[in-house]
RNA sequence: GCGCCUGUAGCUCAGUUGGAUAGAGCACCGGACUUCUAAUCCGGCGGUCGCAGGUUCGAGUCCUGCCAGGCGCGCCA
């Protein structure tokens, strides 16, 4: 039985007292935001007393003095303001918490709900027709940092990135890098219209013009995992490729900018922490007929016709503005319905539940993906959408264009190479989803020093470096109990545990609401109750008792702040690098 | 024109799902290193929460209408 429950079984056992019950008088706890006010705090008083014809006041005060409680789980219950009534929570109680969490067991455990259930986040799924822009490292940190809190409330999930390797566009690409290519090889072709401009095409024709048929076939070989068996080099010499029939020529040389591109994308993927299960490939559902039979499936409910030689699905029967084309006059399917099978195909392989990480500009795209589900006989609420909103990247005072086709954009290397990974994942974490922001990559380099990250990371470290200190002084490190740590005296040592305490809860709230971006300011404030405590009470002192205790509960600290670190992917040191 | 998102300190952003005196970092001003790491701590400056109504004990948060900005409204992906 948590806190919470004791305080509420206790009000509403008091509350009936005046004739009402639960669905009459819904005790909502909550934790005041000024401290002075107490640990938990309710308004019962507040929102019954009308009812009851009373002053809200007059009914807390008489309300707050029936409580009973032992002294030890709730050490004073107080009035205040227009009628809260404030409950402090007594120490052994506290105390017991963080020795729950340091053992796993507990709240920490409590919050696990999901019950092993399999969660699909697909995140990130650029386009493969270059290295990866910069604006993907937002959908990145997020998506991954929401499938590791996932995973610590109880959930499977499995992180997805769905390769859109079919469309038009990667022929583009392949004909934008057959015509670099050739320009190389003293054979020059026009460029394509709308082609890749791209400095990484033309520096990719270069690499090419130098590799062998067999240097060629070694290319592929970077990640030969089950998730990149699709990804193979062409066959046969690229000078060759320029000589075969227009078609085929393009399929090689699109062939391998797709192997080239989707090596740099993981590669940078991988530079960034950032792990998937699964890589899956649109061309894959054309190959097994999943498109075809998608099709079927939709024709089956009735939500498909045809019209001027196209078929279109009748979005418009599940709230969308206009129906949406599924197979082109030309016999074409649509990118549209190619995500309808790939969604198909997620229900189909056993997910309970999917999210996509979308930018801004697909939200029009919700309404007919959640009308195709819907005609599939797919669960409501099996698909849910978060849309992220699109970072603008300034550089010199100007916006930067992140146009692909134009070949004017800052990539995720080039990120990592200016800010470092750890820095630019925890500013974007900082943010909630929807923000606009504006990444100023000159501050972002200048700030780097100054950056808030570096502020939980040293808490980290200077935790470490006490810990030695102790130990070098002759100190062991053992198991925190609670006879030491109920021995804590200083108001600052309490913040601090009262802030260590709320982890479970800043977990779980940031996993279901989908914003990891609570745990930055969890970490945040927990770096500094720690510097606020380091600064008021000596550690390592001369009084044995108190010493002992305060090392315990800097372990604690540093196993929470760890774990914290480790969700937002960011390295937990256990000393600081020489500041420049 | 319609739809989605946003508007909070000079700047970048939080604000625990409707709570008490709206917070943090940066910037600026002033203090604290003979100490377990000063990438830290303490104090100060700074606000018509875009504007106007409404809902109620109580609104930055909810509803309506305006204003401003971003994005979207293809047989593109």
């Amino acid at each position: 039985m948590t806190i919470q429950d004791i305080i509420r079984t206790e009000l509403q056992r008091r509350l009936e007292e005046y004739g009402l019950f639960d669905e009459d008088a819904a005790v909502e706890l909550e934790k005041p935001r000024d401290p002075a006010h107490g640990d938990l705090s309710t308004n019962v008083a507040m929102t019954t007393a009308k009812r009851l014809g009373r002053k809200p006041r007059e009914l807390a005060g008489e309300l707050a003095a029936k409580l009973q409680f032992d002294r030890d789980v709730v050490a004073s219950v107080e009035i205040a303001g227009p009628g809260f009534i404030n409950f402090r929570i007594g120490r052994r109680h506290q105390v017991a918490q963080l020795l729950d969490l340091w053992r796993g067991e507990g709240a920490i455990q409590d919050i696990r709900v999901g019950g092993g259930r399999r969660i699909n986040v697909e995140f990130i799924s650029a386009n493969p027709t270059g290295p990866l822009n910069v604006v993907s490292a937002r959908a990145g940190a997020f998506g991954i940092t929401l499938v590791r809190l996932l995973n610590a409330i109880g959930y499977d999930a499995h992180a997805e990135y769905y390769v859109n390797d079919a469309g038009r566009q990667v022929h583009l690409l392949g004909r934008s890098l057959r015509a670099r290519f050739s320009e190389l090889a003293g054979r020059p072709e026009p460029f394509p219209e709308d082609g890749y401009k791209g400095l990484y095409v033309a520096r990719m024709a270069e690499e090419l013009l130098a590799l062998d048929s067999a240097a060629i076939q070694q290319q592929a070989g970077v990640f030969n995992d089950e998730s990149f068996q699709r990804v193979t080099a062409p066959e046969g010499d690229a000078r060759d490729w320029l000589d075969l029939p227009p078609d085929e020529s393009a399929r090689r040389f699109s062939k391998y900018a797709l192997m080239k591109i989707l090596t740099w994308q993981r590669q940078t993927c991988r530079r960034f922490g950032l792990r998937f299960n699964t890589w899956y490939f649109e061309s894959e559902l054309h190959e097994t007929g999943r498109v075809e039979r998608a099709l079927e499936q939709l024709r089956k409910s009735g939500s498909v016709y045809e019209l001027d030689g196209a078929l279109w699905f009748r979005s418009t029967d599940f709230g969308d503005e206009k129906d949406r084309v599924v197979v082109r006059s030309g016999g074409e399917p649509t990118y549209f319905l190619a995500d309808v099978a790939y969604h198909f195909h997620k229900y189909q392989r056993g997910f309970e539940h999917a999210i996509d990480f979308l930018g801004p500009d697909h939200h029009g795209h919700i309404p007919r993906m959640q009308g195709a589900m819907r005609a599939l006989g797919i669960p409501d609420g099996w698909l849910e959408v978060q849309i992220l909103q699109q970072v603008n990247f300034v550089e010199n005072g100007r916006p930067v264009d992140m146009s692909k086709r134009e070949g004017q954009f800052v990539t995720m290397d080039a990120l990592a190479d200016d800010v470092g990974t750890d820095v630019a994942k925890y500013i974007f974490l900082t943010r909630r989803p929807n923000s606009h922001l504006d990444f100023d990559l000159d501050l972002a380099r200048e700030q780097s020093n100054e950056n808030p990250v570096y502020y939980v990371k040293y808490a980290h470290a200077r935790i470490c470096a006490v810990l030695r200190k102790a130990e070098a002084g002759g100190w062991q490190l053992q198991e925190p109990v609670e006879a030491d740590l109920a021995g804590l005296q200083q108001d600052a040592e309490w913040n601090l545990v009262r802030e260590i305490v709320r982890l479970p809860e800043v977990i779980l709230g940031a996993a279901e609401s989908r914003e990891p971006h609570r745990l930055t300011a969890y970490a945040a404030d927990l770096a500094g109750c720690f510097h606020q405590f380091y600064h008021q009470c000596v550690i390592v002192g001369e009084n044995r008792e108190v010493t002992r205790a305060r090392l315990e509960l800097c372990q604690v600290t540093r196993k929470v702040l760890r774990d914290v670190l480790d969700l937002i992917g960011v390295e937990a040191p256990e000393q600081m690098g020489d500041k420049e």
